[in-house]
DNA sequence: TTCTCATATGCCCATATGTTCATATATTAT
DNA sequence: ATAATATATGAACATATGGGCATATGAGAA
């Protein structure tokens, strides 16, 4: 029960819910800075929650160089898969702007790669 | 966003968890003391507990005499409905004390009325 | 090599949270 | 009325958490 609660608590902060909305809307791996630029945080920031939702196994990272990208970890468990659908279902109506930066970073990688990492672009 | 992150919160932490699994084990509304006794909590903790719940709409109370049942909120949404879903999957393996003890104190109602209160049986 | 860039981490601080204790409130029983 | 019972709440405390800043680490580029 201790470890479904934490996973629960993992997804139930504004900033992580934010993170894994954008990887649900994204469908690709996301580096560290695509996503702190889209959601404007700073990078500590969502270096630390993405090392939150890690933990609870709720996504996974793969290093491609000198980026690590991010992405939802499959869900093999029903427990998992339902839970996913929940946070699928949250409209984003109040999430336009999070989702125009993703398509426009997305559109600027090269060969499926980031390219202009934290620099940041006005979204 | 904000909102759905707090009813996510709401359920991630472990005696909430707890609180809703045995909601959902009973199927009828449960008074705190009922509660208190199948998950061994003292009665400040429960309330307190219950009480987060309630704000954020996952459980709604119902004053019964010197009684308040507690029970689970109708899930409309279907943000809801899937996030009940989820919580209904985890296994109930550990919980088997719990859900004992709950029918316990369910055949000691009369006239599905709970009557003995916070005096503890050893469950 | 050195430089630059992407990410992680340790320290710090303010605030939030879970828990206990004592007490208040509200309802029923005597 | 008073007593007993069920629940809620305020104060106090320890710990957890989110966030910022500076810096460390690690990998490619020059």
């Amino acid at each position: 029960m201790e470890r479904y609660a934490e996973i629960i608590k993992a997804l139930g902060e504004r900033t992580r819910l934010r993170i894994i909305k954008l990887l649900m809307e994204a469908n690709v791996p996301l580096c560290v800075c695509e996503i702190m630029d889209c959601l404007q945080e700073t990078q500590t920031n969502v270096s630390k929650h993405l090392k939150v939702l890690k933990y609870a196994g709720v996504i996974k990272e793969n290093k491609k160089g000198r980026w690590v990208m991010y992405s939802l970890s499959l869900h093999r468990e029903k427990f998992m898969s339902l839970l996913f659908k929940a946070v699928e279902s949250i409209p984003t109506a109040d999430f336009r702007k999070e989702i125009k930066c993703l398509n426009q970073r997305l559109s600027l990688r090269k060969d499926g790669q980031p390219v202009i990492g934290m620099r940041r672009k006005k979204c």
